[in-house]
DNA sequence: TTGTGTTTTATTGCCTCC
DNA sequence: GGAGGCAATAAAACACAA
C-alpha cells in the first residue's frame, strides 16, 4: 500500500471513516464540529460567496469537501505548467492552498486521468474524420473505376460490331479504331488522343468541355507513372470545370504522355485497377 | 420531491523505477 | 523496499427532468 495514505482516517474501500470524537470531523487539515459541517454550500453560489473563504469555511459538508474555485484555479494553472508534480511543488501548492499534500497529489492524479480521457476523445475525432474523408475518396474512386470499366467494355463492343462482327480484331486495326471511338465518345475517354500523339510532347491536348470529366490525382492516385509504363497515353487529369490552356494550379491536363515502345496493343485489367495499353 | 446521471474527491491494489 | 503513477472503483456532491 502506498505510504502516506489515509489522511482522512482509515477506510474500508468506499466507506470513509473520519477521525474525530463524533462531534467533529476532519476537513482539509482542520477539525470542525458536526453542527457546522452539516450546513451545506450550494454548488453554484455567487462568485463573491464562492471566493469568500469565511463563507466557505462555514458551509462544510461532513464528508467530501469540494475545492473552492480559487483552489481549483491555482491547481489548474499549476497543471498547465506541468502535469506532473514534484514533491517540492506539491508541498508548496499544499501550503498555498491550505490543503494536505496528499490532496494535491490526488487532485493531480485525477486531473491527469481527465486529461487522458479528453485526449482520447480528441484523438478519436481526428481519426474518425480522417477515416470518413478517406472512405468518401475511396467510394468516389470506385465509382470512377466502374465508369471507366464500363466505357472500355462499350468501346470494345462497338469496335467488334463495326469492324469484325463475330471475330477478334487484329491489333493493327484496333488502335486507330479505339482512337476514333474515343473521340466520338461522351465519356471520360473523349480526348483527342491524336493531338497528343501526332505533335509529340509539344502538342496541345483537347478536351470536350461539355462532357463529364474526372479529376485524378496524378501523383497519389492509382494512375501513377508506374502503372502506365509503356502506355500510349495517360489521361492524367480531366475535370468538369473548363480550362482554356488545359492547366491550373492543380497540374495540367495530360501533362504526362507515355509513348509506347511496345509493338502491340492491349486492354488489360488487374484486380480493381484498370490499365489502358496501346501498342503502336 | 425524487430518481437518475454526471462530476469530483478519495481509496485500493498493482506496477515500475531507482 | 519505498515512492509515485495509474486503472478501477466508491461515494459524496451536484444538476436536472419528471
Amino acid at each position: 500500500m502506498e505510504s502516506g495514505r489515509l489522511f482522512f482516517g482509515s477506510a474500508c474501500r468506499g466507506n470513509m471513516l473520519f477521525l474525530g470524537n463524533g462531534d467533529s470531523v476532519y476537513r482539509g487539515g482542520s477539525i470542525i464540529s458536526m453542527e457546522e459541517s452539516s450546513k451545506k454550500r450550494p454548488f453554484f453560489s455567487s462568485p463573491e460567496e464562492l471566493f469568500d473563504e469565511e463563507y466557505y469555511d462555514e458551509q462544510l459538508p461532513e464528508k467530501k469537501r469540494r475545492l473552492t474555485p480559487e483552489q481549483v484555479l491555482l491547481l489548474e494553472k499549476s497543471f498547465e505548467e506541468e502535469n506532473k508534480l514534484e514533491p517540492e511543488r506539491k508541498t508548496e501548492l499544499a501550503k498555498k492552498l491550505g490543503l494536505q499534500p496528499r490532496q494535491v497529489a490526488v487532485w493531480f492524479q485525477n486531473r491527469r486521468a481527465r486529461w487522458k480521457t479528453k485526449q482520447l476523445e480528441r484523438d478519436y475525432d481526428v481519426l474518425k474524420s480522417s477515416y470518413d474523408a478517406l472512405l468518401s475518396k475511396y467510394d468516389s474512386i470506385i465509382k470512377d473505376n466502374e465508369k471507366l470499366k464500363s466505357e472500355v467494355v462499350a468501346l470494345n463492343e462497338k469496335l467488334l460490331a463495326k469492324e469484325m462482327p463475330g471475330e477478334a480484331l487484329p491489333e493493327e486495326k484496333a488502335v486507330p479504331l479505339i482512337m476514333e471511338l474515343a473521340q466520338m465518345s461522351t465519356l471520360p475517354f473523349n480526348v483527342k488522343l491524336e493531338d497528343r500523339l501526332s505533335s509529340g510532347s509539344g502538342g496541345s491536348a483537347v478536351v470536350d468541355e461539355d462532357a463529364p470529366q474526372l479529376v485524378v490525382d496524378s501523383v497519389n492516385s492509382y494512375f501513377s507513372a508506374e502503372n502506365f509504363e509503356g502506355c500510349l497515353a495517360r489521361v492524367d487529369r480531366v475535370q468538369s470545370s473548363s480550362s482554356e490552356d488545359g492547366s491550373d494550379d492543380g497540374g495540367s491536363y495530360f501533362s504526362d504522355v507515355f509513348v509506347a515502345p511496345e509493338p502491340e496493343h492491349q486492354h488489360h485489367e488487374e484486380g480493381e485497377a484498370l490499365y489502358w495499353w496501346a501498342w503502336s
